[in-house]
DNA sequence: CCATAAGCGGAGCGGACGCTCCACTTCTTC
DNA sequence: GAAGAAGTGGAGCGTCCGCTCCGCTTATGG
């Protein structure tokens, strides 16, 4: 019921080992992703295996938990980057910074595709950010800079592909600034035509997800 | 020694059975992906997992196998379509089908990042495509249609990138025709200022892949 | 300082999966 | 059609990994 209870109400040890599951996770998710073991967490931050799966029911949900703050993090980055310099760059700055962490997380990266990312507590987080994208977006069109049959759900995408199949230790993981750079061009290109598939939805991506939770199997992932 | 002999020399059933598992391997690799099990396969065709394995000395062998071939078909198709339409816009055609490859085929997507990436015997059919690929480039750029800073092997990560996270089943696996058309719009947009990450290169792909497998454990893949 | 409840972690269960062993079957050759 | 080589597949081994069980330890509140 309680995937990560208020850490109140907790025997002050347990918090303390709360804590440090916490930061030896948030490690292991950034560095090895979405596949590493239980144990691999436990052992870093020096606890029995049990104790993690105390705290979260299932390896997904303490997952989905990293994910989560990720979210939040992006988000009021994003908002700030809105309240500091409302410009028509705003968008594309937020992008670098939306692809650096795809490329410096592999989390965040394989994760966000991953079974984790099923879990129901991120659909708000998941919101909030594609909102709060696109207000950066919007700012970017009303300038005549981005083009107009662009959505905020596709920044993530694109963000998230350019990265694809770049991991620390791969030749060349500097290469999605190259393909950023390419996407941004192509994004400021006005189109004739309209662009041969229509935009993802983030409404259509959350019936997705609730039909997979109900249905069956998690999405392979990783 | 030999991962798939020369089918001859072979007993007949055993040839027989060689190519069942190669169709049935054919089907498992394209919509299940190479972490399908070797069982799976086994199943389909009506043998033993023994039998497979004694085709194909591990699973990875199998997979690459299947890989050579794709990668063998693809520049075949490069080939053709310089032959039969040298003009401009044959690079363009030629993405379209390696991407539409990449969303319709689960085993070439993840496989072409995975642990059977590695096998040495992929080597050359690899830099064939790179070829094939290239000269359809070299087309485009001198038709000016294609920016000058732009390489053949951009051309395979583009693709595959633009599938990113897209499998069959997954809520509008056509979007990767949405993010190709942003890319090509990209691609022909001609920069003041140069990409701002140098392009991959093929040989340095292979020092790595060379690394890999003398080093130690292969890429994650999932 | 004691009683109690909360927390802990090592051992181990269960299932998945790649791969091997070996008694048995089937093809080939003469 | 017999002898021997070639091939087969089910049973099983080893390993990994998420998760659970349960006897023990430790904090807490009176």
């Amino acid at each position: 019921m309680d995937p990560a209870p208020p850490s109140a109400s907790l025997r002050a040890d347990a918090r303390r080992n709360l804590e440090r599951i916490l930061t030896a996770a948030e490690e292991v998710f950034r560095d090895l992703g979405p596949d590493a073991g239980i144990a691999e967490v436990a052992q870093r931050a020096g606890v029995g295996q049990a104790t993690v799966i105390r705290r979260f029911p299932t390896k997904e949900a303490l997952w989905a938990e990293l994910l989560g703050r990720r979210m939040e993090a992006l988000a009021a980055e994003a908002r700030r980057q809105a309240g500091v310099v409302p410009t028509a760059q705003a968008l594309e700055r937020f992008m670098v910074t939306l692809a650096q962490r795809y490329a410096a997380d592999r989390g965040f990266h394989e994760g966000s595709a991953g079974a984790c990312a099923l879990d129901a507590s991120l659909d708000g987080p998941r919101r909030a950010l594609v909102v709060a994208a696109g207000d950066l977006l919007a700012l970017a069109q009303d300038a005549g800079r981005i083009r107009e049959d662009v959505r905020a759900e596709d920044v993530f995408f694109i963000c998230a592909a350019v990265n694809h199949r770049f991991r620390p230790g791969d030749p060349g993981p500097e290469l999605w600034r190259r393909y950023l750079d390419l996407m941004l061009d192509g994004l400021r290109t006005p189109r004739p035509e309209p662009l041969s598939a229509p935009g993802p939805s983030i409404d259509v991506f959350h019936e997705w997800l609730a039909r997979q939770r109900a249905g069956g199997t998690a999405p392979s992932s990783r």
